[in-house]
DNA sequence: TCTGGGGTCCTAGGACCC
DNA sequence: TCTGGGGTCCTAGGACCC
């Protein structure tokens, strides 16, 4: 019998809690992390305050503005101090456990299997005791050390843990049993699940499906229509089974092929504030810019370059080629330039310009000769290091009249 | 629920080859 | 000019996650 050595640690309204340890005067107080009141973008983090009153994340600001109570505080966020804790956050998960991967910035899967005697004292009632102990001892430590709080999960596989984290949340720590993962699952929601997510809910719900007991024993042919492949998958991960591995670090750039191949991709977008086709150039040559930027940064060249363009009406598509790797923007534009005449089909406002690099891989040793692109590409790159992001761009980017539009500011 | 920005993974269909 | 069938690669789109 498999035992739940499995555990998912999650830190609780991660955003919120990092802006709080900025900022002592949040606490306690109604906190939205994504945007100021009333402008634009979504939330990625609300704290328990102000959930009571509606806000959710990936709520727009505008809703979450208008639910919010008047003494709420809206902050944009700092994403340097949050990248800072979840790196902090790992180095003491790692001196629980020795395998940990990172799932996301405040998502951690650690495996515990063949711990329980290391850590094993006369009190623990059992194997499973010990190893709770220990990942509250764990959370303890986060909060004790950084001031973040978490929860975590402890299950015999990976969705199991993950449902477990959140139901023990906030600040708690769940332990599930081998052989009561089906009833602890049997009546939560079907959107719980991770791999469940609006579409198929609202798919589900059609065929009278909402709780996951419900989707354990549901017709076959019905689940296959909404899961496709993944069907048999969901259905186990509903009954509490799934992989007991941690899997795969994600980002996956440390992943190399013997041919140089690198696994991921890097994108770079922006929606407009008024859907323009003006600015459309200049945004296009910026984006160009930024991920041409970020690729020379992680030594890589992009073999495929897609466009992506969404309309005022949300219809959204994309135009993709293949091409010979670069890390040049102005290749990157030329391409870009070129797909983007592919995919404006439609006399439309323009809403949102994206541009993905893919099929990346390892750019080869530094070359003695380098053609005009690279050499600018590469001064570039060396201004910026020493006066920022924004000291040098493309003549296209700033436009004919200087403008920066497409930079947040 | 009128929707930001960064990703991952899967699938259907077409092109192309033998 | 029309005809198999399988394999593989590529592209566009979609669902999902944080």
């Amino acid at each position: 019998m498999l035992a739940p050595r499995m555990c998912c640690l999650d830190l609780d309204t991660f955003f919120v809690s990092v802006e709080r340890l900025l900022d002592p005067s949040l606490r306690g107080v109604p906190v939205v992390v994504g945007g100021r009141r009333g402008g634009r973008g979504v939330v990625t983090s609300a704290s328990y305050e102000v959930r009571a009153f509606g806000v959710r994340s990936g709520m727009s600001i505008r809703e979450a503005s208008e639910r919010a109570p008047a003494h709420a505080v809206f902050v944009p966020g700092h994403g340097d101090a949050h990248s800072e804790y979840s790196a902090r956050t790992r180095t003491i998960v790692e001196r629980f456990s020795p395998v940990v991967i990172a799932a996301s910035i405040d998502e951690h899967y650690l495996d515990f299997r063949g711990c329980e005697r290391l850590y094993r004292r006369a009190g623990d009632a059992d194997e499973d005791a010990t190893i709770a102990r220990v990942v509250r001892d764990m959370t303890q430590a986060i909060d004790r050390e950084l001031g973040l709080p978490a929860s975590a999960g402890i299950a015999t596989s990976k969705p199991m843990a993950k449902v477990a984290s959140g139901l023990a949340k906030p600040q708690g720590v769940l332990l599930v049993r081998a052989g009561t993962e089906a009833e602890t699952l049997a009546p939560l929601p079907v959107r719980k699940l991770p791999g469940i997510g609006p579409v198929s809910e609202s798919r589900l719900r059609a065929l009278g499906i909402e709780t996951l007991g419900q989707l354990v024993t549901a017709p076959e042919a019905a689940l296959r229509r909404i899961f496709g492949g993944y069907t048999a998958g969901i259905r186990r991960a509903a009954r509490g089974e799934g992989s007991d591995d941690v899997g795969r670090e994600r980002p996956a750039f440390r992943e190399y092929d013997p041919d140089g191949a690198v696994a991921g991709t890097i994108s770079n977008e922006h929606t407009f504030v008024e859907a323009s086709a003006g600015t459309a150039g200049e945004v296009l040559s910026g984006l160009c810019e930024r991920v041409g930027s970020r690729a020379r940064r992680r030594g890589v060249l992009a073999g495929h370059v897609t466009l992506k363009l969404r309309y005022s009406d949300f219809d959204t598509l994309t135009r993709g080629r293949t091409i010979a790797p670069t890390s040049v923007d102005t290749e990157l534009h030329r391409v870009a330039l070129e797909l983007y005449r592919e995919a404006r089909i439609r006399d439309l406002p323009i809403r949102l310009l994206g541009v993905v690099l893919a099929k990346l891989r390892l750019d080869a040793v530094q070359l003695p000769l380098f053609d005009a692109g690279e050499r600018r590409s590469e001064a570039v790159d060396r201004v910026r290091d020493r006066f920022g992001y924004h000291a040098v761009h493309l003549a296209t980017t700033l436009g004919s009249r200087g403008r920066r539009r497409w930079h947040d500011g």
